[in-house]
DNA sequence: ACAACGCATAACCTATCGGTTGTATGTTTG
DNA sequence: CAAACATACAACCGATAGGTTATGCGTTGT
């Protein structure tokens, strides 16, 4: 668990933390989309979409691709598993509590929760 | 997938996209600390960390409870596992685009969305 | 009783976020 | 070539994030 781990989870969950990304994402682990095809979908300038896009890029969520003037861009499912498994790491945390508490009552039995 | 809905994934991503949070609520996964035995952990201010508590609770990320002067947190699983149930419809997202392309490879058709 | 502890809250500061507009640059297309 | 299109990028703006210090208030221990 080095810093630059740290950094890229900051990305990661930052990137997912806005609806607007969450959507965005949706639609090109869907299929790639240009930016400006994305834009068009909402009630935001092409500006703003496309900061968005960068965003998920760099927390590595997204990639592009060029393709004449357009910018394709693809999603990375990869990136949406290695959320999953830092969600996972909680889990098992939260098991090995379990795990302690099941010890007490097993050599000592009369504790509460 | 009303607007209730994405407020509560907002709210979920933002409090884990920081390092000092993820980290409170690997500790109160593991077991119920105070507020202040979390903050003797960090290199901030009390009010610091009660701030990141916040956020996790309101997320519903952990709860408090009072005992005496103290107040005991413990973090809430299944908050977590609501996390990750949405990174896995963005699996089955994925997935329905591998299973769109394969019908255009088996149709052996040209046209596109 | 009173000092120390644990917490809540308010006020404040700086940096970042999420959005805008404006301008420039490369790419198709008529 | 010129117009339209797709993108890039800078400058700006209000709101929020993440931190601080100060103050108050209930709870505990001596």
């Amino acid at each position: 668990m080095t810093d630059e781990s740290a950094d890229r989870a900051d990305a990661l969950f930052h990137a997912l933390a806005d609806r607007t990304r969450r959507d965005i994402l949706r639609r090109v682990l869907a299929g790639e989309h240009s930016v400006s095809t994305l834009a068009a979908k909402y009630d935001m300038s092409f500006t703003a979409v496309q900061k968005h896009v960068a965003v998920l890029e760099k927390a590595g969520l997204l990639t592009k691709r060029r393709n004449g003037r357009e910018q394709l861009a693809r999603g990375d499912v990869e990136a949406v598993r290695s959320v999953a498994s830092m969600l996972s790491e909680l889990e098992r945390i939260w098991r090995g509590r379990i795990a302690r508490v099941d010890v007490l009552i097993a050599s000592n039995s009369d504790q509460e929760d």
